[in-house]
DNA sequence: CTGAAAGCGCTTACAG
DNA sequence: CTGAAAGCGCTTACAG
């Protein structure tokens, strides 16, 4: 693979002249300019980004270490992480923590070890030793979905709060009043503040929340249908299970479909994290939306802040809920626009 | 951030000494190797591996460009090849091509200036000149799910036409004819393979593949609803749906539902590539499923064994049918192990 | 077993 | 405008 010295004796300059001419520095005389540039073209010459990194000490790459790949909201996030890192001339490496800690902790080794200009982590825990030690020596951090309180670090979030009283309106309106949640680690922010908002709009209706209706998952599929298994096992079961995020609600549908149970009929369903699929489950499911992308684009905005030096912006952008049937809704009209006469199939017999 | 140097002086010896410790070199005194560990440890020393690569020339990194994150089968290769990486002693770093060409080549060329050691691609196209100079140039690679045929690299994917013929058997068993498909781009392997494979198994009943029946999407599910639609708006639309991947199903699911129309009363549906979800949508989904994380496993290890000077080993594993109900299967019984009586929860009206 | 030195491929003051 | 040189933080023959 050529390198600089290729180019300079190509072009009969100094490696200092291609270095500059790369660099568009303005002190080039346009002669040097066209004769390396035609000498990079020739040789196919693409600068080492890893020699320029130690040299500038600088990667322009950055660090996302998310809890959980394989759930769609954080893919999702994700991907709008990596779209506006391009759009400001940042790559980014994913390190995924699958809701462990200590693989947490190896990919934010690793991602520091990378010398990444920044991290972006939506913490799978309270903050282990490594990512204290990271934010309190300076690294340009911020914190998107969940967040290590007491760390001075930016915090890009959704807050839910509202979308949980609306939901929990909407289900009392629905006539139901045993209401239970399955939630997440209590070591993560988004795994207690889902509970909490819950009570509390469980209280404004003067609902009580009881232990036994705090189930604690893991938000991963298996946990969700693991508590589920336990709400039903209940002498009184609850009427309506609300799920802390998308997969614990694919683990309840699956327990609650182990058991041949019918939502809403048997019991209800909602869920925090919205997906598309959700409109095409049986029944289409109830869920809190997320901004994901928004977030996602405000976290990269905040991490390059950081690390041009400027302050950072903590930004919290709101949830909302996203009625549908799985709590016992009334049916909408199946043909709002035509009768059934007019459907445009029909089914041959053939 | 403390330096080599920086540990070379307070453990009292030279960087090379701190260096053969750090790298397991034999030949370093008991003495020493204590003084220098505890230098490291003292002042939280971690080698740059940014200087590390560029001295040794190996990045200890895998690139991997997908064709698209959002898809929940590329979202799983993503998770095992990283899994088997790590496993190995590699790092990899994502590029999401978002079925593009051109975002494609940004990654590879990306990931090219970064000195990964080997590159995993699932091409979107049928190969850019940069891709085929990589190849040429003897960069690392190996294909996974989608590959460029010409270019000797070898391939870890699956073959799915055993399991497209069980899917038309099936079909055709349940009495269905007219059955269409949603093909991805002509320009990647598994855009073609998927309908060809279509084509052979109808011909073995003596059935036939009209134009109108393959409609031209792009494995996006925006795709999928334009062609469900096409399909519709025939005089006679198909009996059945298959969509070529997941996110066309979606597509087509959406399309189906915005005119009103049940699955599969009024049209079958099947899908290529089985997600979680497809247990619980309406109806389940019957659909081919892929051995995801084999491949991904199997990819992983041809690289490393090509980054190492080995052949590396080109794997084919076979996909198979998954029958659910949205074909018009016969339903099951809905309470296989007890009657509806001892239904463990029973609605309460509060 | 150990250290001085070269060198990986760049960038950037410095001098001219 | 241009080049020689230093240096980023490592690793590794080479000599002792």
């Amino acid at each position: 693979m050529a390198s600089i010295k290729d180019v300079a004796s190509a072009a009969g300059v100094s490696v200092a002249t291609v270095s500059r001419v790369l660099n568009g520095h303005p002190s080039v005389s346009a002669d040097a300019r066209t004769r390396v540039l035609a000498a990079v073209e020739r040789l196919d010459y693409r600068p080492n980004a890893v020699a320029r990194s130690l040299r500038t000490d600088r990667t322009r790459t950055l660090g996302l270490v998310i809890s959980d790949v394989l759930n769609p909201y954080f893919t999702e996030l994700a991907r709008s992480v990596e779209e506006e890192a391009r759009a400001l001339g940042y790559s980014v490496v994913i390190g995924n923590a699958d809701e462990r800690p200590d693989l947490q902790d190896h990919h934010v080794q690793t991602l520091l070890d990378r010398r990444i200009d920044g991290l972006l982590v939506s913490p799978t825990d309270g903050g282990s030793p490594l990512m204290l030690e990271a934010a309190r020596a300076g690294t340009p951090m911020v914190f998107v979905d969940r967040w290590i309180p007491g760390v001075d670090v930016p915090v890009v979030r959704s807050d839910g709060r509202a979308a949980v009283r609306d939901l929990v309106a909407h289900l009392h309106g629905l006539g139901h009043r045993r209401l239970a949640i399955i939630a997440g680690p209590a070591a993560t922010t988004t795994g207690r503040e889902r509970v909490q908002a819950f009570r509390e709009a469980l209280a404004a209706y003067g609902l009580d929340l009881p232990d036994a209706y705090i189930g604690q998952g893991d938000f991963q599929a298996e946990s969700g249908r693991r508590v589920t298994e336990g709400f039903l096992d209940l002498p009184e079961p609850p009427e309506v299970v609300f799920a802390a995020d998308n997969l614990m609600a694919l683990g309840a549908l699956d327990a609650l479909r182990a058991r041949g149970l019918r939502v809403p009929e048997d019991v209800g369903l909602a869920a925090f994290d919205d997906i598309r699929w959700f409109v095409h489950t049986d029944p289409p499911i109830t869920a809190v939306a997320q901004p994901t992308a928004d977030l996602g684009r405000a976290a990269v905005r905040a991490l390059v802040d950081r690390i041009g030096g400027r302050p950072g912006e903590s930004v919290t952008l709101p949830a909302r809920l996203v009625v549908r049937r799985s709590c016992g809704e009334p049916a909408p009209e199946r043909f709002p626009h035509r009768s059934p006469a007019q459907s445009p199939v029909r089914r041959s017999t053939s």
